[in-house]
DNA sequence: ATGTAGACTTGGACCA
DNA sequence: GGCTTCCAAGTCTACA
Protein backbone atom coordinates (compact mmCIF):
# COMPACT_ATOMS: atom_id res chain seq x y z
CA UNK A 1 0.00 0.00 0.00
CA UNK A 2 2.81 2.29 0.05
CA UNK A 3 1.88 5.72 -1.35
CA UNK A 4 3.68 9.05 -0.15
CA UNK A 5 1.51 9.17 2.97
CA UNK A 6 2.50 5.79 4.11
CA UNK A 7 6.45 6.19 4.27
CA UNK A 8 5.75 9.43 6.00
CA UNK A 9 4.06 7.82 8.33
CA UNK A 10 7.35 5.20 8.52
CA UNK A 11 9.80 8.30 8.58
CA UNK A 12 7.80 9.30 11.63
CA UNK A 13 8.37 6.44 13.04
CA UNK A 14 11.57 5.88 12.32
CA UNK A 15 12.18 8.73 14.48
CA UNK A 16 12.37 6.89 17.53
CA UNK A 17 15.53 5.54 16.79
CA UNK A 18 17.84 8.61 16.18
CA UNK A 19 20.39 8.73 18.12
CA UNK A 20 20.62 4.30 18.29
CA UNK A 21 24.10 2.55 17.42
CA UNK A 22 23.20 -0.48 14.79
CA UNK A 23 24.76 -3.58 15.97
CA UNK A 24 23.81 -5.94 13.17
CA UNK A 25 21.84 -5.11 9.57
CA UNK A 26 20.33 -8.13 7.30
CA UNK A 27 19.26 -8.29 4.37
CA UNK A 28 17.75 -10.87 1.82
CA UNK A 29 18.96 -10.79 -2.02
CA UNK A 30 15.63 -9.19 -2.84
CA UNK A 31 15.43 -6.04 -0.56
CA UNK A 32 19.52 -5.82 -1.64
CA UNK A 33 19.06 -5.66 -5.37
CA UNK A 34 19.86 -2.13 -5.67
CA UNK A 35 22.83 -2.87 -3.64
CA UNK A 36 26.70 -4.74 -4.89
CA UNK A 37 25.69 -7.64 -3.05
CA UNK A 38 23.18 -9.25 -0.76
CA UNK A 39 25.80 -8.94 1.94
CA UNK A 40 26.44 -5.15 1.39
CA UNK A 41 23.80 -3.83 3.65
CA UNK A 42 25.05 -5.72 6.81
CA UNK A 43 28.39 -4.73 6.19
CA UNK A 44 27.72 -1.21 5.69
CA UNK A 45 25.25 -0.38 8.76
CA UNK A 46 27.36 -1.99 11.27
CA UNK A 47 28.51 0.44 13.99
CA UNK A 48 26.48 3.73 12.55
CA UNK A 49 24.20 5.76 14.91
CA UNK A 50 21.08 7.35 13.16
CA UNK A 51 21.33 11.33 13.48
CA UNK A 52 18.14 12.02 11.28
CA UNK A 53 15.69 11.00 9.16
CA UNK A 54 14.01 12.45 5.72
CA UNK A 55 12.29 11.35 2.67
CA UNK A 56 12.00 12.38 -0.66
CA UNK A 57 9.44 10.93 -2.70
CA UNK A 58 8.57 7.13 -1.75
CA UNK A 59 11.98 6.60 -0.40
CA UNK A 60 12.96 6.85 3.00
CA UNK A 61 16.40 7.91 4.67
CA UNK A 62 18.26 7.84 7.45
CA UNK A 63 20.78 10.09 8.37
CA UNK A 64 24.03 8.27 10.33
CA UNK A 65 27.18 9.76 11.41
CA UNK A 66 28.53 7.74 8.25
CA UNK A 67 26.71 6.76 5.30
CA UNK A 68 23.44 7.98 4.30
CA UNK A 69 20.74 4.63 3.98
CA UNK A 70 17.64 4.52 2.15
CA UNK A 71 14.68 1.83 1.90
CA UNK A 72 11.66 1.80 -0.26
CA UNK A 73 8.67 -0.03 0.30
CA UNK A 74 7.49 -1.43 -3.66
CA UNK A 75 3.16 -2.38 -3.30
CA UNK A 76 3.36 -4.17 -0.01
CA UNK A 77 5.87 -3.14 2.43
CA UNK A 78 5.85 -1.87 5.72
CA UNK A 79 7.94 0.22 8.28
CA UNK A 80 7.74 -1.90 11.70
CA UNK A 81 9.41 -0.90 14.82
CA UNK A 82 10.03 -4.09 17.05
CA UNK A 83 6.23 -4.85 16.37
CA UNK A 84 4.99 -1.32 16.08
CA UNK A 85 3.66 -0.49 13.22
CA UNK A 86 3.87 3.19 12.16
CA UNK A 87 -0.19 4.22 11.59
CA UNK A 88 -2.77 0.82 12.12
CA UNK A 89 -5.29 0.50 9.41
CA UNK A 90 -2.74 0.89 6.46
CA UNK A 91 -2.26 -3.13 5.99
CA UNK A 92 -2.10 -5.05 3.30
CA UNK A 93 -5.09 -7.09 3.26
CA UNK A 94 -6.39 -9.05 6.94
CA UNK A 95 -3.72 -7.09 8.48
CA UNK A 96 -1.52 -9.99 8.33
CA UNK A 97 2.22 -10.37 9.65
CA UNK A 98 4.73 -12.90 9.22
CA UNK A 99 7.90 -12.76 10.70
CA UNK A 100 8.80 -14.58 6.91
CA UNK A 101 7.83 -11.51 5.15
CA UNK A 102 10.48 -9.56 6.95
CA UNK A 103 13.23 -8.95 4.40
CA UNK A 104 15.78 -6.85 5.86
CA UNK A 105 15.94 -4.54 8.84
CA UNK A 106 18.82 -3.45 11.67
CA UNK A 107 19.02 -4.13 14.87
CA UNK A 108 20.50 -1.46 17.63
CA UNK A 109 22.25 -2.12 20.35
CA UNK A 110 19.87 -0.94 22.47
CA UNK A 111 17.71 -4.23 21.30
CA UNK A 112 15.41 -2.52 19.10
CA UNK A 113 14.77 -3.52 15.63
CA UNK A 114 13.81 -1.61 12.64
CA UNK A 115 12.39 -4.18 9.99
CA UNK A 116 11.14 -3.85 6.46
CA UNK A 117 8.21 -6.30 6.45
CA UNK A 118 7.02 -7.11 2.82
CA UNK A 119 5.50 -9.92 1.08
CA UNK A 120 5.76 -9.55 -1.93
CA UNK A 121 9.30 -8.65 -1.99
CA UNK A 122 9.45 -5.26 -4.01
CA UNK A 123 11.29 -3.41 -0.94
CA UNK A 124 14.80 -2.52 -1.22
CA UNK A 125 17.30 -1.56 0.86
CA UNK A 126 19.97 1.46 -0.24
CA UNK A 127 23.19 2.78 0.94
CA UNK A 128 23.49 6.44 -0.77
CA UNK A 129 20.93 6.69 -2.33
CA UNK A 130 21.13 8.56 -5.86
CA UNK A 131 18.21 11.51 -5.49
CA UNK A 132 19.30 13.33 -8.34
CA UNK A 133 16.94 11.00 -10.68
CA UNK A 134 14.27 12.34 -7.93
CA UNK A 135 12.01 15.58 -8.29
CA UNK A 136 10.71 17.83 -5.72
CA UNK A 137 9.04 15.86 -3.16
CA UNK A 138 5.04 15.38 -3.85
CA UNK A 139 4.21 16.40 -0.19
CA UNK A 140 5.78 19.83 0.24
CA UNK A 141 5.40 21.00 -3.46
CA UNK A 142 5.41 24.46 -3.95
CA UNK A 143 3.56 26.55 -6.40
CA UNK A 144 6.86 27.37 -8.07
CA UNK A 145 7.92 23.91 -8.69
CA UNK A 146 4.51 22.71 -9.78
CA UNK A 147 4.52 24.86 -12.22
CA UNK A 148 7.79 22.98 -13.34
CA UNK A 149 6.04 19.68 -13.16
CA UNK A 150 3.62 20.99 -15.61
CA UNK A 151 6.01 22.74 -18.08
CA UNK A 152 6.65 20.93 -21.19
CA UNK A 153 8.87 22.27 -24.43
CA UNK A 154 7.54 21.07 -27.06
CA UNK A 155 3.90 19.95 -27.85
CA UNK A 156 1.15 18.56 -25.61
CA UNK A 157 3.42 16.66 -23.55
CA UNK A 158 2.79 12.87 -21.85
CA UNK A 159 -0.86 12.62 -20.64
CA UNK A 160 -0.94 14.22 -17.59
CA UNK A 161 -1.58 11.23 -15.31
CA UNK A 162 1.79 9.45 -17.04
CA UNK A 163 3.52 13.16 -16.11
CA UNK A 164 2.01 12.91 -12.48
CA UNK A 165 3.72 9.42 -11.93
CA UNK A 166 7.36 10.16 -13.37
CA UNK A 167 9.67 10.63 -9.94
CA UNK A 168 12.05 12.21 -11.51
CA UNK A 169 9.51 14.97 -12.39
CA UNK A 170 8.29 14.98 -8.89
CA UNK A 171 8.79 12.35 -6.56
CA UNK A 172 5.66 10.64 -5.01
CA UNK A 173 2.75 10.51 -6.36
CA UNK A 174 1.18 7.29 -6.85
CA UNK A 175 -1.60 5.52 -8.61
CA UNK A 176 -4.27 6.02 -6.55
CA UNK A 177 -2.88 9.38 -5.57
CA UNK A 178 -2.83 11.15 -8.65
CA UNK A 179 -6.01 9.67 -9.85
CA UNK A 180 -7.45 11.41 -6.64
CA UNK A 181 -6.32 15.03 -7.30
CA UNK A 182 -7.56 14.36 -10.96
CA UNK A 183 -10.93 13.74 -9.60
CA UNK A 184 -11.07 16.64 -7.41
CA UNK A 185 -9.43 19.21 -9.73
CA UNK A 186 -11.97 17.73 -13.05
CA UNK A 187 -9.90 17.06 -14.94
CA UNK A 188 -9.10 13.82 -17.62
CA UNK A 189 -6.28 12.25 -17.47
CA UNK A 190 -5.51 11.54 -20.50
CA UNK A 191 -5.29 15.57 -21.43
CA UNK A 192 -1.89 16.44 -22.36
CA UNK A 193 0.31 17.91 -19.60
CA UNK A 194 0.38 21.34 -21.37
CA UNK A 195 -3.27 21.82 -22.47
CA UNK A 196 -4.26 22.71 -19.37
CA UNK A 197 -5.63 25.97 -19.24
CA UNK A 198 -4.37 28.70 -16.23
CA UNK A 199 -7.65 27.95 -14.32
CA UNK A 200 -7.01 23.80 -14.39
CA UNK A 201 -3.43 24.93 -13.42
CA UNK A 202 -5.29 26.26 -10.45
CA UNK A 203 -7.83 23.85 -9.55
CA UNK A 204 -5.13 20.84 -10.03
CA UNK A 205 -2.94 22.75 -7.44
CA UNK A 206 -5.84 23.08 -4.89
CA UNK A 207 -6.93 19.78 -5.12
CA UNK A 208 -3.52 18.79 -5.12
CA UNK A 209 -2.36 20.19 -1.65
CA UNK A 210 -5.88 19.73 -0.44
CA UNK A 211 -5.56 16.07 -1.01
CA UNK A 212 -2.78 15.73 0.95
CA UNK A 213 -3.99 17.45 3.63
CA UNK A 214 -7.41 15.38 3.81
CA UNK A 215 -5.97 11.97 2.81
CA UNK A 216 -3.35 12.80 5.58
CA UNK A 217 -5.82 13.38 8.38
CA UNK A 218 -7.87 10.33 6.98
CA UNK A 219 -4.87 8.00 7.58
CA UNK A 220 -3.41 6.86 3.82
CA UNK A 221 -3.94 6.89 0.11
CA UNK A 222 -7.43 4.46 0.39
CA UNK A 223 -9.21 6.72 1.60
CA UNK A 224 -9.66 9.34 -1.59
CA UNK A 225 -13.23 10.39 -2.48
CA UNK A 226 -13.18 8.41 -5.56
CA UNK A 227 -12.30 5.13 -4.43
CA UNK A 228 -16.01 4.53 -3.81
CA UNK A 229 -16.52 3.88 -7.66
CA UNK A 230 -12.77 3.01 -8.59
CA UNK A 231 -14.29 -0.64 -10.25
CA UNK A 232 -14.83 -1.72 -13.41
CA UNK A 233 -19.13 -0.65 -13.87
CA UNK A 234 -18.34 1.86 -11.00
CA UNK A 235 -20.51 5.03 -10.33
CA UNK A 236 -18.57 8.41 -9.56
CA UNK A 237 -19.35 9.25 -6.09
CA UNK A 238 -19.48 12.82 -6.57
CA UNK A 239 -22.58 12.95 -9.54
CA UNK A 240 -23.18 9.56 -10.54
CA UNK A 241 -21.50 9.49 -13.74
CA UNK A 242 -19.99 6.49 -14.75
CA UNK A 243 -16.39 5.71 -14.07
CA UNK A 244 -13.90 4.87 -16.71
CA UNK A 245 -10.63 3.68 -16.88
CA UNK A 246 -7.88 2.55 -19.14
CA UNK A 247 -3.75 2.20 -18.63
CA UNK A 248 -2.33 5.45 -18.45
CA UNK A 249 1.44 5.66 -17.86
CA UNK A 250 1.90 2.20 -17.24
CA UNK A 251 -0.96 2.14 -14.62
CA UNK A 252 -4.86 1.18 -14.46
CA UNK A 253 -6.63 4.88 -14.16
CA UNK A 254 -10.03 5.54 -12.87
CA UNK A 255 -11.95 8.77 -13.94
CA UNK A 256 -15.36 9.88 -13.97
CA UNK A 257 -17.09 10.46 -17.44
CA UNK A 258 -18.82 13.23 -16.34
CA UNK A 259 -16.59 15.73 -14.52
CA UNK A 260 -13.43 14.79 -15.37
CA UNK A 261 -12.99 16.98 -19.06
C1' DA B 1 10.35 12.16 -26.45
C1' DT B 2 6.53 9.26 -25.38
C1' DG B 3 4.08 5.17 -25.00
C1' DT B 4 3.52 0.38 -24.11
C1' DA B 5 4.23 -4.11 -22.72
C1' DG B 6 6.44 -7.21 -19.77
C1' DA B 7 9.21 -8.37 -15.64
C1' DC B 8 9.74 -8.65 -11.02
C1' DT B 9 7.04 -11.10 -6.86
C1' DT B 10 3.43 -13.26 -4.07
C1' DG B 11 -0.96 -13.23 -2.14
C1' DG B 12 -5.82 -12.14 -2.34
C1' DA B 13 -10.22 -12.01 -4.82
C1' DC B 14 -13.31 -14.44 -7.51
C1' DC B 15 -15.22 -18.55 -9.52
C1' DA B 16 -16.43 -23.27 -10.28
C1' DG C 1 -11.10 -26.45 0.03
C1' DG C 2 -8.38 -26.30 -3.92
C1' DC C 3 -7.07 -24.81 -8.62
C1' DT C 4 -7.12 -21.19 -12.22
C1' DT C 5 -6.90 -16.78 -13.70
C1' DC C 6 -6.43 -12.07 -13.05
C1' DC C 7 -5.02 -8.16 -10.58
C1' DA C 8 -2.30 -5.15 -7.34
C1' DA C 9 -0.02 0.47 -3.61
C1' DG C 10 6.08 0.63 -7.39
C1' DT C 11 9.93 0.55 -10.12
C1' DC C 12 12.81 -1.03 -14.05
C1' DT C 13 14.13 -2.54 -18.76
C1' DA C 14 13.33 -3.39 -23.59
C1' DC C 15 11.45 -1.82 -27.55
C1' DA C 16 8.07 0.49 -31.02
Amino acid sequence: MPEILEVESYRMLAERVIGARISRGFSDQYAAKKLPSTSFWSRSVKGLTITGTDRRGKLMLLDTDGMRLGMRFGMTGVLLLDSDAGIDGLFYGPHTYRSSWIRAGIEFEDGRKLVLHDPRRLGRVEVEPDLSELGPDALRIKRKEFDQVLRINRGDGPALKARLLDQSVVAGVGNLLGDEMMFRAGIDPRRGTATLTLVERDDLFKAWTQTMKTLQRRGGSHTGDHMEGRFPGGLCPRDGGEMRSATIGGRTTYWCSVHQH
